[in-house]
DNA sequence: AACCTGATGTTTAGTAACTAAACAACAGGA
DNA sequence: TCCTGTTGTTTAGTTACTAAACATCAGGTT
C-alpha cells in the first residue's frame, strides 16, 4: 500500500458509496430506496425535524425532501404533526418507520463500533498522525470547494 | 474528534462525493458532467480501452458506457479506432479530450501528492495503525457487501 | 458452405434522485 | 388591509444509470 495510499482510500470510499446505492429491506414489508432510508435516518436522529431543516441537513432542496417524505407517508413510515414554529410541520417516525430506523442503525453498528474503538486504542502519536492527515485532506477539499 | 472518529471520516467522504457531482470546465469549451470526465479519466489512464473493459472498470453496464461515449464522441473528446481483438473497438482521447484529461489530473494532483507524501513521512507505527484500520474497514465492508 | 456460439457494442424504455422555478398558505408587522 | 418572509408543494426537466432486446461479426463445428 506504500506509494498509493490515497488510491486505497478511494477504493474503500467507492465500495462504501456502492453499498449506499442499494435498495434494501429494513425489517418491514417492502424495500427502501437509499434516499428513503437516508431521510428516515435523519428524522430518527434529530428531533422536531421539518422539511426545511431536513433539506439543510442533507444538502438537497426542500422540493426534493418534499417528494421523498410524501412517498414515506404513503408507505406509512413517517407522519406529520403540527410544529411549534409558524407554519412548521414536524416529521415523525411511525412504528414501522422506527423499525426501519433501528434496523438501519444495527446494520452500521459493527462498523461504527469497530472503527471508533480501534481509533481510541491507538497510541497518541498515531492518533495525531491521523488527525493531521484528515485536517490536510479537509483543507484540500476546502480549496476544491472554493473553485466552484 | 475523539469519540466520533468515523463521523469525521464520513463528513469528509460526503464532501468528496459532493465535489464529484458538479459539472465543471476542464480547459476546453463547455462543461463536462461527472460521468463524462470519469470516463475520460479511465480512457486516459489505461490503454486499449474498450466499451466492455470500461464497463468492468467503472462498475456500470455496457449500455451505460455506450451512452456516455457516444456523447463524448459528439463533443469531440474521444474517438474510436479498430482494435486488435475480435469486434473490439478502442476508445482514444482526441487532443481536446487529452486537454480535459490533464486538467482533471491537475485538479486532483495537490491532494494526491500531499496525502501520499504525508503518509510516507509517518513513522512505521503510525503507518501500521492506519493500515490496520483500513483493513478492518475493508473487512466490515465485505461483510456488508455479502448481505446483498 | 451453412450454422451455431460467444463476444462486442447499441438502442430503447423505464427509473431514482435530484433541481429550479413557480406556487399556495399562513403569520406578523407596518 | 396590505406586504413580506417563511413554510411546504408541485411541475417539468435533467443526469445517470439499468435491463433487455438487438445487431454484428469472427471462429469453430458439422
Amino acid at each position: 500500500m506504500n506509494n498509493e495510499f490515497l488510491q486505497e482510500c478511494l477504493k474503500i470510499i467507492n465500495r462504501y458509496n456502492d453499498l449506499n446505492k442499494k435498495v434494501r429491506s429494513y425489517g418491514t414489508d417492502g424495500l427502501l430506496y437509499p434516499s428513503e432510508i437516508h431521510v428516515i435516518d435523519a428524522i430518527g436522529t434529530s428531533k422536531d425535524m421539518t422539511t426545511t431543516k431536513l433539506a439543510a441537513k442533507l444538502g438537497i432542496t426542500k422540493g426534493g425532501i418534499s417528494q421523498i417524505t410524501s412517498k414515506l407517508i404513503k408507505k406509512n413510515l413517517i407522519s406529520k404533526e403540527d410544529g411549534d414554529g409558524l407554519n412548521e410541520v414536524y416529521l415523525i417516525l411511525t412504528d414501522k418507520g422506527m423499525t426501519a430506523y433501528q434496523a438501519h442503525i444495527k446494520l452500521h453498528e459493527p462498523m461504527v463500533n469497530k472503527v471508533n474503538s480501534l481509533f481510541e486504542k491507538m497510541d497518541e502519536s498515531s492518533k495525531n498522525s491521523i488527525i493531521n492527515l484528515i485536517n490536510e485532506i479537509s483543507s484540500e477539499l476546502s480549496r476544491l470547494e472554493e473553485l466552484e
